[in-house]
RNA sequence: GGCGCUAUCGUCUAGGGGACUAGGACGGGGCCCUCUCAAGGCCCAAACACGGGUUCGAAUCCCGUUAGCGCUACCA
């Protein structure tokens, strides 16, 4: 039988990317035992689910290349078999109405706060009669149905903890039925996955306290228990659980920071997951061939957003320009930039030095400026630092430079006129080179000299360069 | 408080009784390359939480302690 496995967040926030990286498992697995993935939202509670939050969870998925197989299902769609089911496990014995008010059973439980034990539901309702409940009933007291916990063992096999079990005693008679007859979230999603014939529940760690609960649910209602696998939360630097104040936490922010698809989703598939061995750079492919369940770590993991940033670094330097040319458009976009030609040769120039997207479209954009010839306040402090050598450097480097044909105007030719005049000055080619690389980029740090001028262009870099020179020829900041 | 889960370098992890003077990666430090910065290559510092067992032998198995986290709703 075909795995069937499912993805279900609450579209009550952002694609956290905690989430994200359940969403990645539950694909993963699905791929490798080419498996059915589902999507399945979860919006019972109706006060804070939003379309909007829905689409943005959709958008980061299939921004991630986490694609679903079926779906999305909304479980707010399903609301009557919830409680058909409900209904069933009351005529069989198997729940009870309960007509305790929010009011009472607050005052229960701080009662039980008070005398320093753990509240459980006494079962007061439980022990109504028959008539009594009926009668209730019929005067329309209003009553939740919930579901009678038997004092028994209540274990399975975790995919990734091995066994875990509970007590049947130290759990509740929880609710499963609200008093305006919708679906409490543990019945719900047991009557969701037994209709869907989920086969591997794949989700988070701090479900593990709701399993007992949802496999009593199934033997209740005449079904075994899927294989469970509980992975690991995803933790801040301070090892609490991740959260806004750590920064950011939603996987739009990190498309937004210039993290590439394909390398977050490669960090995320490491955060709790390991293939053994020394595996990290992995094609897609590469980790559906790989993905087990075993794989997967008990532990708790950090968000490393350093890592991350490297990881996107690695990407950035292996990938061909041409796939980074939409990503870099789209970001130059939101600069305000006008892109006046082909940005390929730019990317390609700039990219291996570079961590996101972000920062290689503003390296882009220094270069694609033909009007940048004043030296912002940043290149002015660089300049300066350089000495007064830099503008009679920069002259001297232009003289070559001029003579060359537009022909030549090549890497090669380039640095070999350069290194000529620095030969017949006794200068080191550095002398030369650096102050081209200010007046250039306004900035110390670029791609080698020879290939920005190339990128830049003949005309415009030497406009540029002479406009810099003859500006600061006074001594620098004299202009 | 109760119940549950977890515990290897600062971080992500390899490891599943001898292959461990514990390996890799990020980050840090150094060197090489070099017109700068990256990338790349080489090197260094850095961990088995603690205590008992089991065993000829324990990072690996068992028990306890400690710590962290999760759950403990007519939320999901």
């Amino acid at each position: 039988m075909k795995p069937r496995v499912r993805f279900a967040p609450s579209p009550t926030g952002y694609l956290h990317v905690g989430g994200a990286r359940t969403a990645l498992f539950n694909w993963l697995f699905a791929r490798h035992t080419g498996g059915i993935h589902v999507l399945r939202i979860e919006d019972t509670d109706r006060e804070r689910s939003t379309p909007e939050h829905t689409r943005i969870i959709l958008d980061g998925l299939t921004w991630l290349g986490i694609s679903w197989d079926e779906g999305p299902y909304f479980q707010g769609d399903y609301a009557v078999r919830h409680q058909t089911d409900a209904e069933r496990l009351l005529a069989a014995g198997k729940a009870y109405r309960c007509f305790c008010t929010r009011e009472e059973l607050d005052a229960q439980r701080a009662q039980a706060e008070r005398s320093g034990l753990g509240f459980r539901y006494d079962r007061r309702c439980y022990r109504l009669s028959q008539s009594e409940v009926e009668a209730r009933v019929r005067s329309g007291t209003l009553s939740t149905i919930r579901f009678l916990l038997q004092d028994e063992e209540i274990a399975w096999d975790d995919a990734v903890h091995g066994r875990i079990s509970f007590q049947g005693r130290d759990l509740d008679d929880f609710v499963i039925l609200r008093s305006d007859n919708s679906s409490i979230y543990n019945l719900a999603v047991v009557s969701d996955d037994i209709d869907m014939r989920i086969t591997h529940v794949i989700r988070g760690d701090d479900h593990i306290s709701n399993t007992p609960k949802q496999i009593a649910l199934y033997r209740a209602l005449g079904y075994e228990p899927p294989v469970f696998a509980h992975v690991p939360m995803i933790l801040g630097p301070d090892g609490k659980k991740l959260s806004k104040r750590h920064g950011a936490t939603a996987v739009g922010e990190y498309q937004e920071q210039g993290i590439l698809p394909a390398a977050m989703r490669n960090f995320l598939a490491l955060l709790g997951w390991s293939p053994g061995g020394d595996r990290e750079i992995m094609s897609e492919a590469e980790m559906v061939d790989l993905f087990t369940l075993e794989g997967i770590q008990k532990k708790a993991a950090v968000f490393d957003t350093t890592k991350l940033e490297w990881m996107n670094g690695q990407y950035l330097t292996a990938l061909p320009a041409d796939d980074l040319l939409e990503p870099v458009r789209r970001q130059l976009a939101r600069m305000g930039v006008a892109e006046a030609r082909d940005l390929i040769p730019l990317i390609d120039a700039v990219k291996a030095r570079s961590r996101t997207i972000l920062h290689v479209a503003e390296q882009v954009s220094v270069r694609l400026d033909p009007s940048r010839s004043r030296l912002d306040a940043k290149g002015e402090a660089l300049a300066q630092k350089l000495g007064a050598s830099f503008s009679g450097n920069l002259s001297l480097a232009l003289e070559g430079l001029e003579q060359l044909e537009p022909a030549e105007w090549k890497p090669d030719r380039i640095l070999e006129v350069v290194r000529g005049v620095a030969e017949s000055r006794n200068l080191k080619l550095g002398d030369l080179m650096q102050p081209i690389r200010v007046a250039l980029t306004g900035s110390t740090v670029s791609e080698p000299v020879n290939e920005l001028l190339v990128v830049v262009g003949r005309d415009t870099s030497i406009r540029r360069l002479r406009e810099t020179a003859q500006r600061t020829s006074g001594g620098v900041g004299a202009a």
